[in-house]
DNA sequence: CTCTATAAAGGACATTTGTCCGCCACATGA
DNA sequence: TCATGTGGCGGACAAATGTCCTTTATAGAG
């Protein structure tokens, strides 16, 4: 659920290091921070050094839909360079976050000059089909009691923290029905003392 | 709803005609073949030369989710090759297929040699994991009735027949909620003249 | 034309999910 | 300590969707 790619950030930090003059710039947000928003240009190709984002799709109705939650060495922006489009989705920190900021310009001078930049790119856009295609389907065929069960196990895994707002709208549900959801999962297990208070759940803000 | 990819197409055909002993072989599915099952391995990759084709995975709840539609152009097969893992999906025509198969071992070295060619194959995986985050959203944070009118009218436009047992697989629900929303749709409508008869809806079979 | 077999459509009920709103816990300041 | 404001949770009802099964439409045989 947290993804990552810390090959591709290794290698990213070996260019830097390696490259005079890479025009490859570092730069730090503070949590909750949008750096990138939906319809707007950009520039620039992000690759996360540290920290943890999430990358989500504001609907005209009002409501949000999380495409992911990126962490160390996930690349924002490459869709969009690519297809020479507006940005697709907003991006927000969750933690403070430090990225690398690639101009475009740079960005494709890997491509066509960086085979090795090129097969990671590759990989990196492969895995996301797979993934979102993966999730789409299982979102709309198992029940959201299944999905929830399935999305605690990988927050538990991923030692990270989600607000219930968030679970909710990576689910694409109401925060109404993640609570209830939520109760009949605890209530079934019953792990009262074992769960209720260690701390999966982390009230908003 | 009917993806296509005409220049990928017509540069695989450019590449089979300029090729001596390209290794690219020309083959046909009647329709309704499944030519890839999920969960099994593959040694090639297809470009859709004619036809179309459905991409679906089946869940283990015997439930199926339509990832896509692929028409001409389409590459099947790709992810596979690139992270070499089994298939994600099954891949049954619709109607009269053919494709170009492309053995694995070509497919890596086209990558690792044309650059015009892993050109394309950006474009082609951009754009997917575009469609499929956009339409995860979408279908996740409407009403069933609108994503229904919404793909009615790209069924219209697309010029093309589907069944309404895949409509519903699509849209990831059950044949009766489809109908059930189908007929409101048409009620609001009140064009039973000019569309209840014309045939965007096909009985299956 | 009628009978029958089969597939598609729809009715009825159960379950799930969303919306609206009130209640409660907790924090803050007096 | 108590009053008060705020955020989060859950009750109650409405709307949407799934399941099961009956009804209707269609095609083919006699």
């Amino acid at each position: 659920m947290l993804r990552t790619n810390l090959q591709f950030l290794s290698f990213i930090e070996t260019f830097c290091r390696e490259t005079t003059d890479s025009k490859i710039l570092l730069k730090t947000f503070k949590p909750g921070h949008r750096f990138v928003r939906q319809g707007e240009n950009i520039t620039n190709i992000y690759m996360i050094k540290d920290g943890i984002t999430k990358c989500f799709i504001s609907e005209e109705n009002g409501k949000d839909f999380i495409v992911a939650f990126l962490g160390k060495g996930e690349v924002i922006g490459e869709l969009e360079a690519l297809q020479k489009i507006e940005c697709l989705c907003n991006v927000e920190t969750i933690s403070e976050v430090t990225v690398y900021a690639i101009p475009d310009y740079v960005f494709a001078e890997l491509i066509a000059k960086n085979p090795a930049f090129t097969k990671f790119l590759l990989q990196e856009l492969s895995t996301r089909i797979i993934q979102t295609s993966t999730r789409a389907s299982f979102q709309q065929l198992y029940t959201l009691e299944y999905g929830l069960s399935k999305l605690l196990k990988l927050q538990d895994e991923a030692q990270i923290i989600i607000s219930k707002e968030d679970m909710a709208a990576y689910l694409g549900i109401s925060i109404r029905s993640f609570n209830r959801t939520l109760k009949s999962l605890l209530d079934k297990r019953k792990l009262s003392k074992d769960h209720k208070n260690t701390g999966i759940l982390q009230p908003r803000k």
